[in-house]
RNA sequence: GCCCACGUAGCUCAGGGGAUUAGAGCAUCGGUUUCCGGAGCCGAGGGUCGCAGGUUCGAAUCCUGCCGUGGGUACCA
């Protein structure tokens, strides 16, 4: 809606440059943006680019823009002119008649861009050796709105995990736990599974390291340390026996898995998130192989005489990669290249969207430019949304050394606080143990991923857990609050009939008014902005404008009891939108909004 | 060494060619409730936009170099 504004507005002024200059301009070059908020206006076109016409001084081509602008477009209502800006103020009647169209039904929050196009998004994808922590909720919050995103920009989103399941971070809570006398369950300790997994991780890492610092003082290298200490040969050991299917190791793993699932899918459930399919690193790890066999008759990829096999990505500019070792066995990428085809298989997509942290970028950078020599169709849709690391005041966050913010643990504490806010303010009289329980559950979770999804992926973060997360100020709870505002209008005005285009305003719209409207009617360009760049954090920022929009809004004049019915008509209907629009906003980021807090 | 990302207020972050005065939140200080919900609203103080060049009518924004931080550069994942 508004990029189609902005292109009449150029090309209405690259007509006005026409009859009054006689020159031929491209309309794109006179950019049109939002008027800056201490100027009287609602968009500005940029006139400084014809200064190299020299048709004459900026603020007089301006002048003449503008005259000739308000004859020709009857939604622009008054202009002005400072230095080579020219501000152009909409028609009430523009404003009017956005406001009735948009806030029916909900076309206004659908884009059609995607349709047809099926994208598979693959996030959190653990280790199953620990629990989840601040960093894996950053994947997750991350994962779950771009699904959301890519689906309301008409993409068919299909949203997939994959377990790591099997290899050497297993394999070594394997080990402590059999040293430790083979007897602790998350039944006889009451410790959740992921988290009693966890510790035997730690476990060995202290053990591990105590091995290879004696080997060194006994005159060891450090290398050959790590590689002799007892406890590295036992995780070699075990890795080999469970390939062989050894009965014992194969129990132990499936019984260890089946602790840390049980507890995964408890966290999963309570940040509300489901995958389509689960994948199992232990299912797809040899399937690799025969990828690459492919990829080595086509001659994509080349053999070495030691028998490995390598590509060669020197053309793009990288080096030379492994893809399968001498001995045959696969390494890292061979999986990822036999997921991407197993998926295929699977779903036919277009694209496929892999939220992964940016320590990985060389990674998915080679990745991609394989699946690309071996011809996939979809080689072209690939992307990898990549994210800091969350780090702690002490620096990273290491589950070898026990350094992680437990996800659960947060949110009891979150929950908490919630508690604690919501029963001062008082505004919950008559909900229920249950209707209350499930309140503080969405305001902590609502800090929580709001915290996480409002800073750009791109961009390491800090997370200090002696501050807890906020609830005031640039907050998911400060928009859940402007929201149930929205609502508590709505139980309070039942009469009120909504306002139509056909209707007059009675009043001129307020500056409080017009600036909500020009948020609201941006929605659409910033749910594509987002899709486009995979960058959730831009409705996050865009929400967050608006509850402030909104409160200025209802701070302003009464928006029920005004002096003229049509008036409150207006600007009912308008807070109903508002209300829907942060409502469906937060929606993408898996924030859902209580009607009262 | 080479490659990538980041560097904006005390702290956490927006802005990523455009306006004289670079915006928010937290923290600090002040105001605000007989009136639709004060988790709010209004205001004050606080900035060499890492440094130096360059491109441009115009640079926090683009380019180059340097400095700082983090990550990558394994027959690890």
């Amino acid at each position: 809606m508004i990029s189609k504004l902005f292109s009449d507005i150029q090309r209405a002024a690259a007509d006005a440059v026409k009859t009054q200059y006689d020159i031929d301009i491209d309309p794109s070059i006179l950019s049109v943006q939002e008027t800056r908020k201490e100027f009287e206006g609602d968009y500005t076109l940029v006139v400084f680019p014809l200064a190299k016409f020299k048709l004459g001084a900026p603020p007089v081509i301006g002048e003449t823009l503008g005259k000739f602008l308000i004859e020709k477009l009857d939604f622009v209502d008054s202009y002005n002119v400072i230095k080579g800006f020219l501000n152009l103020k909409m028609t009430d009647a523009f404003w009017g008649s956005f406001l009735a169209h948009a806030a029916e039904g909900d076309a206004f929050l659908r884009r059609e861009e995607g349709k047809g196009q099926k994208v598979v998004v693959e996030y959190c994808s653990p280790n199953t050796n620990k629990p989840l922590h601040l960093g894996h909720l950053r994947n997750i919050v991350l994962g779950a709105s771009i699904t959301e995103i890519l689906k309301a920009n008409g993409y068919q989103v299909h949203p997939v995990c994959l377990f790591n399941d099997r290899g050497t971070a297993i394999s070594k809570s394997m080990h402590a736990w059999m040293v430790a006398g083979k007897e602790d369950t998350p039944e006889s300790t009451g410790i959740k599974g992921d988290l009693l997994v966890g510790n035997y991780y730690v476990e060995y890492a202290k053990l591990n390291d105590i091995e290879i610092q004696q080997l060194i003082e006994e005159g060891v290298k450090e290398v050959e340390a790590k590689k002799k200490a007892p406890s590295s040969l036992a995780v070699q050991e075990i890795l080999i026996k469970w390939e062989n299917g050894d009965k014992e190791i194969r129990a132990l793993w499936e019984n260890m898995n089946s602790w840390v699932y049980k507890a995964y899918h408890h966290t999963f459930k309570r940040l509300g998130i489901s995958f389509e399919k689960l994948y199992y690193e232990s299912q797809l790890y040899q399937l690799g192989k025969e990828a690459v066999m492919k990829g080595l008759e086509s001659g994509a990829f080349y053999k070495k005489d030691d028998g490995s096999v390598w590509v060669d990505l020197t053309d793009e500019g990288l080096d030379h990669k492994l893809l399968l070792r001498s001995n045959g066995t696969s390494v890292y990428i061979t999986q990822d290249i036999a997921t991407a085809d197993v998926r295929f298989q699977d779903y036919g997509m277009d694209r496929s969207v892999y939220v992964v942290g940016n320590e990985q970028d060389y990674h998915f950078k080679v990745l991609f430019l394989i699946l690309k020599k071996l011809g996939y169709s979809f080689s072209e849709g690939l992307h990898h949304l990549s994210y800091g690391m969350v780090d702690l005041p002490t620096g990273k966050m290491k589950s070898r050394e026990g350094k992680a913010v437990d996800a659960d643990d947060l949110l009891d504490q979150m929950e908490q606080t919630a508690k604690e806010v919501t029963e001062e303010l008082g505004k919950t009289e008559g909900m229920d143990e249950e209707a209350l329980g499930t309140l503080y559950q969405n305001i902590a979770l609502s800090a929580l991923k709001y915290f996480l999804v409002k800073v750009d992926p791109q961009k390491r973060m800090l997370f200090d857990p002696n501050e807890s997360v906020d609830i005031q100020g640039h907050t998911g709870p400060f928009i859940q609050y402007a929201y149930t505002r929205t609502a508590s209008i709505k139980r309070k005005a039942e009469t009120v009939a909504p306002f139509k285009d056909n209707l007059p305003l009675e009043l001129p719209l307020q500056e409080n008014e017009r600036f909500l409207l020009r948020r609201l009617a941006n929605y659409p360009e910033v749910l594509q902005e987002a899709a486009d760049q995979y960058t959730p954090s831009l409705i996050a920022n865009y929400a967050y404008e608006l509850a402030k929009d909104y409160n200025r809004f209802y701070h302003g004049d009464k928006i029920l009891h005004s002096a003229h019915p049509a008036t409150s008509a207006f600007r009912f209907t308008l807070s109903n939108f508002a209300g829907s629009i942060m409502k469906e906003a937060m929606r993408l980021l898996g924030i859902s909004m209580p009607e009262r807090m």
